[in-house]
DNA sequence: GCCAACCCATACGTTTTTGGTATGCCAATG
DNA sequence: CATTGGCATACCAAAAACGTATGGGTTGGC
């Protein structure tokens, strides 16, 4: 059964006539009438009554158009879905994002996709720092908001921007009091360390500034996530050196100083599969960016 | 855009592979690739990922496959519709029936209708003398239960039985004591009488019947309906002659009597239009046949 | 009552599309 | 490094569809 007669059939029944369904499609009349008599005989029943003023459906027929004027749409639709999932107006775009981000982009970063795709389907996730990359090249997420970036040769990386790094404390430190905290106060101060997902235990970031400053921080703990590392410092554990977007999610009683003489800074980047790119993905990166921009 | 396509399409997407799939439909595989490599040109996107393991739907792909699937469905639900309206499985009856027959037939008729066609959609109406003819050649019934059969060229007709003239008379008529009445007892009486559809004002039965016996009674009433008639008779404006199966619609205060010596009847047929002969008319014909078998 | 017009069906040659076979290319695997 | 598994390409043969020409039946006008 061919797509085609059915699209002829349906011409014939609407034209009631195979003579002006043929100008209609813009054939001979002749073959579409062996056309509507091929698909005859593959019901294997007449679909037509033929009048000396043109044709008219039979019971049989009646039954076979709805179905096949429903088949024809679904078709046609189906091609223009896919063109339009494939040229990013409609589809589904699974957003993870690590929890550092998420309070100074998600509330901006939202509304701003839903502009900007209304016909997607959005859904957001978590990452935490060990799962974020298999949840990339699984597909589980379509794209990723990390900090910093994923390093794996299947995953494609755009640096959208950075976040300096700051000294988080609670707010009865004594160095809460300054503006910015030189480098030299930290020296032998508790640290509460992040684990860095690539490159081992401690944060990528945070060990070479302390190093090029020769100051030396004892690790008071190791935390896997940032806000359990808020948890610690409001607990009078330590201190925690956090990009500066992380005071957004920061509880009453932590404050954040900048460091005087330090400029170092975390990426902000989007990652996703090589393999996946598309023009969803290249309209998330933009909005990304607008929103990054405005931080 | 074509069915075979998408049928491919969705096999090879179930198989995810190609040669799997042209496996299953039974050809080589490379024309089954170069099918797949000109869908995504029309779509004018990939629908697939080519792994090293086999192919893969991308998002586009996903959006077609269950579109298509269901077009694919659609198509051949509508054959298989087709097919069966044509073979009588499924489809429309509607019945159209005279009221003196109502009451004989329709209590049996209808469950067995019912057992007999479970898919088809029924509907009875009841037909007047005057348009029962206008009402199956525009197709407004399929099928016609008359008493006596419509006469037209164009309109089909089967005799599936008869029934006997009786003489209809009000329970205090002195006739109503006989178990049967002689012809000869008719004469005289007034008449309550039923114009014919063909053949004029007076009932095509009854007419020869008074002839034949040199019976001559006077027309008290003209009446349209087997009801109005005994509306009459019981309102004691006359006599009826009338078929057999009348009794059943007879409201108290009616008898009805066999005439001695007359045989008389009247046929029961299921009249159709000549082109619209179907497998559903012939079961709704045996159907009907069993029913007036069992009367 | 015959002829013209209309409409669908059939026949046949041409073109387009599709399927098969042979083969190439690439990646993963042992 | 060779082998295997899987998709893509090339080329040829077969099938299907389209167009032109034509037949046949019915309607409607003169």
């Amino acid at each position: 059964m061919d797509l085609r007669r059915l699209r002829y059939f349906v011409a014939v029944a609407e034209a009631r006539s195979v003579g002006k369904a043929a100008e209609r499609l813009r054939m001979a009349q002749p073959p579409l009438s062996v056309q509507i008599r091929k698909l005859e005989a593959e019901v294997g029943a007449p679909l037509f009554r033929r009048g000396t003023r043109g044709m008219d459906l039979t019971e049989a027929g009646q039954a076979l158009l709805v179905r096949a004027s429903e088949a024809l749409a679904l078709a046609a639709d189906g091609i223009e879905a896919a063109r339009a999932v494939a040229s990013g107006r409609r589809g589904r775009l699974s957003v993870g994002y690590m929890f550092v981000l998420a309070n100074a982009m998600l509330p901006r970063l939202i509304p701003e996709l839903r502009r900007s795709v209304p016909g997607v389907d959005l859904d957001f996730a978590e990452l935490s720092a060990s799962t974020r990359e298999a949840r990339v090249l699984d597909r589980s997420v379509t794209v990723a908001l990390c900090m910093p970036a994923i390093n794996h040769p299947e995953i494609q990386v755009a640096r959208i921007g950075a976040q300096r790094l700051m000294l988080a404390m609670p707010t009865s430190s004594p160095l809460a009091r300054l503006s910015s905290v030189p480098m030299a106060r930290l020296h032998g101060r508790p640290l509460i360390a992040l684990p860095h997902p690539d490159h081992g235990p401690a944060s990528s970031a945070v060990v070479p500034l302390l190093r090029r400053h020769q100051v030396v921080m004892p690790i008071a703990s190791r935390v896997e996530t940032v806000h359990s590392a808020m948890s610690l410092v409001l607990a009078g554990e330590g201190f925690a050196i956090l990009p500066a977007c992380a005071q957004l999610g920061a509880p009453r009683g932590i404050v954040f100083r900048p460091l005087r003489d330090a400029t170092d800074s975390l990426d902000i980047a989007v990652c996703w599969r090589r393999d996946a790119q598309s023009p969803l993905i290249r309209t998330f990166l933009k909005c990304a960016e607008r929103v990054v921009a405005g931080l």
